[in-house]
DNA sequence: ATATCATATGAAATAGTATTCATATGTTTA
DNA sequence: TAAACATATGAATACTATTTCATATGATAT
């Protein structure tokens, strides 16, 4: 069950690797973080960011395949809203992890800077 | 807090990149997946899972970094231990995610180039 | 039907990460 | 303290994922 298989050619199938790795990108951890607010148009989310069309789109697609976001077109735009359900406790049992195991680390960040 | 930020040396500072970074690697998950059972050692673990010995110690220290798994020492011997309370309940997230998001795409995944 | 706006896609270039291999460090036992 | 065992580390290489750029597709308004 979770276990590595491969596919027929050779791609990992493993959900939870494809699931991190989907995520695995700052990019990605920006759009998350825009998507909280509210949901937004790929042209939107790229002046917010400051990035490029093309960019946003391909992080976007694979965000979709994942369905960690979901897409809805709105006359010529295609409005992208965030799949809280599953991202939001996931960040908030990070944010408690952080705190809980990575108190040094933080003090060590915020010393540094 | 949840933005991007960079380090002195440019390395990128973000919590939830970082940690989903850590996890988004097939070795890594397949340590997780055999800790979850009982803590083990870096050989016993080598021999479970048929893998070189450096390479696992590499994994298993950046797991540390994130604290997703914490060592004890024990004679000569480092007994590695899952950190439960964070991944755990991640995983369960993720479970329930896939199968209420993604039934489609564990089709898609196997048609995916 | 065509022009325009909005987004998606493919492929090559690039950046980022993991693996490998040789070797170093640490721990116990004789 | 030397030998054996267990693990860690650094650096080069191999891999994989992202970025870029040119172009294609889809939607709407005229």
């Amino acid at each position: 069950m979770n276990t590595i298989s491969y596919d027929i050619r050779g791609k990992i199938m493993n959900t939870y690797y494809l699931f991190f790795g989907n995520l695995a990108n700052p990019l990605k951890i920006e759009i998350i973080t825009e998507l909280k607010k509210k949901p937004l148009s790929v042209l939107e989310l790229a002046g917010k960011l400051k990035v490029e069309q093309s960019k946003l789109s391909h992080a976007l697609c694979s965000l979709r395949n994942c369905s960690i976001v979901q897409v809805r077109q709105e006359g010529k735009k295609r409005i992208y809203e965030l799949n809280k359900e599953t991202i939001m406790p996931i960040l908030e049992i990070i944010d408690r992890h952080e705190n809980k195991f990575c108190s040094e680390c933080k003090a060590e960040k915020s010393r540094r800077k």
